[in-house]
RNA sequence: CCGCCCUUAGCUCAGACUGGUAGAGCAGUCGACUGUAGAUCGACUUGCCCCCCGUUCAAAUCGGGGAGGGCGGACCA
């Protein structure tokens, strides 16, 4: 695989293609980065961003994670001395997900979001944007609150992030981009150079396969779930045999959860996965590649509930080692 | 600062005028059917009716006070 493939597979979206090739083509000592609200467990939803800045690692580059302590003050997650808690949760949990320590600084927003030339140019920034613009970009804003003046400082303080920690390259999830487009149109007016960047997907909600996982409603898979616990909430997830399900009945696009997360979670995390089925039903499998197994679902020769039981042990494999990590802390 | 509206099940809301301690849809749980889930069918569960005080035999309902949320007006020195 080149470096370009390995950078941008499982994406969504590339911004620009040819600002990623040229990044590409020498990215030894670059850095990207991606910001997190600290959350005491991570999920799946963190998960998949980490792979896709393992995957940078590999090509080369040096990853910065952002612990964004004071996004999270801003967004009323709690004290600063909570928040610091939880942050440092997950940062074991990053590490003990496969993150290379020596590779990866983990930065709070504190360190530097409080410089008087940050904060100048935030104002700055806060001058040039429309209140319309900034609640827009504005991800984490829980559908129905009202926004809070917090709430769209909250977009700017990313933008402006990603001048100030010194990156070539920001990553996020889709819901990430308005905030990203804000980056690339402002910053420039304020003299800085805007930096290109990659949107992993979204998961879809496990038990409908409409709209997104989400950790504050339905059923997210996390770094804290027993193996019993995943071995239910897997069988229990919306697994059609298609790759491509018929959309319901409001319309809603759909997919299937599971074919999901053996693509973005599975499969990029392991060379070959083997499905363990009884003799009677065909006996085992083995995939290379997430498209034939796909492609198995969708015939038949792959039954929805051998995939389920295989996807919840590969799962569990991966998140065993932040388990385990959680514990240890909590023993603390 | 002034005015108007809202607050009842996990969610969206009915019920309030005409007091008798609550309902619908959705969600959820459990079964049936599928070698998964969903769909479908069957059963079941769900409540400090925002808080306090008062009137009353009796208050979600009436009166007073308060809290939280939303919207608008005024002010623009």
């Amino acid at each position: 695989m080149d470096t370009y493939e390995l950078m941008t597979r499982n994406t969504d979206e590339v911004i620009t293609e040819s600002e990623v090739r040229a990044l590409a083509d020498d990215p030894d000592g670059k850095r990207v980065y991606v910001g997190y609200e600290p959350s005491g467990v991570l999920h799946l939803g963190h998960l998949l961003t980490a792979n896709k800045l393992i995957d940078l690692q590999e090509a080369g580059m040096e990853v910065v994670v952002l612990l964004a302590d004071i996004h999270a003050y801003l967004n009323g997650k709690g004290t600063f001395e909570e928040i610091r808690e939880t942050a440092e949760r997950m940062r074991a949990q990053f590490l003990a997900y496969g993150l290379d320590e020596a590779q990866t600084e983990f930065v709070y927003g504190s360190s530097f979001e409080m410089d008087e030339d940050y904060v100048l140019d935030l104002h700055e920034l806060e001058l040039e944007t429309s209140l319309n613009r900034a609640q827009r970009a504005m991800a984490e804003l829980q559908s129905g609150e009202t926004a809070k003046v917090s709430h769209v400082v909250y977009p700017l303080m990313q933008a402006l992030d990603i001048e100030y920690l010194d990156l070539d390259l920001a990553i996020g999830g889709m819901d990430q981009r308005k905030v990203h487009m804000l980056h690339r149109e402002e910053l420039p007016s304020l003299g800085y150079e805007s930096r290109p960047c990659l949107h992993t997907p979204i998961l879809a909600d496990l038990t409908t396969g409409v709209g997104k996982m989400s950790s504050s409603q339905g059923v997210t898979i996390s770094m804290e779930d027993s193996t019993e616990d995943l071995r239910e909430k897997v069988n229990e997830a919306y697994c059609p045999p298609t790759a491509d399900p018929e959309p319901d009945d409001d319309g809603n696009d759909r997919h299937n959860p599971v074919l999901e997360l053996f693509h973005y979670h599975v499969f990029p995390r392991f060379d070959s996965v083997t499905v363990e089925r009884p003799e009677k039903y065909g006996g085992d499998l083995v995939y290379d590649d997430y498209d034939t197994l796909a492609a198995d679902l969708d015939s038949g020769e792959l039954h929805p509930q051998d995939a389920k039981n295989t996807l919840a042990s590969y799962l569990d494999e991966l998140i065993a080692p932040g388990r385990e990590k959680l514990q240890e802390l909590r023993a603390d």
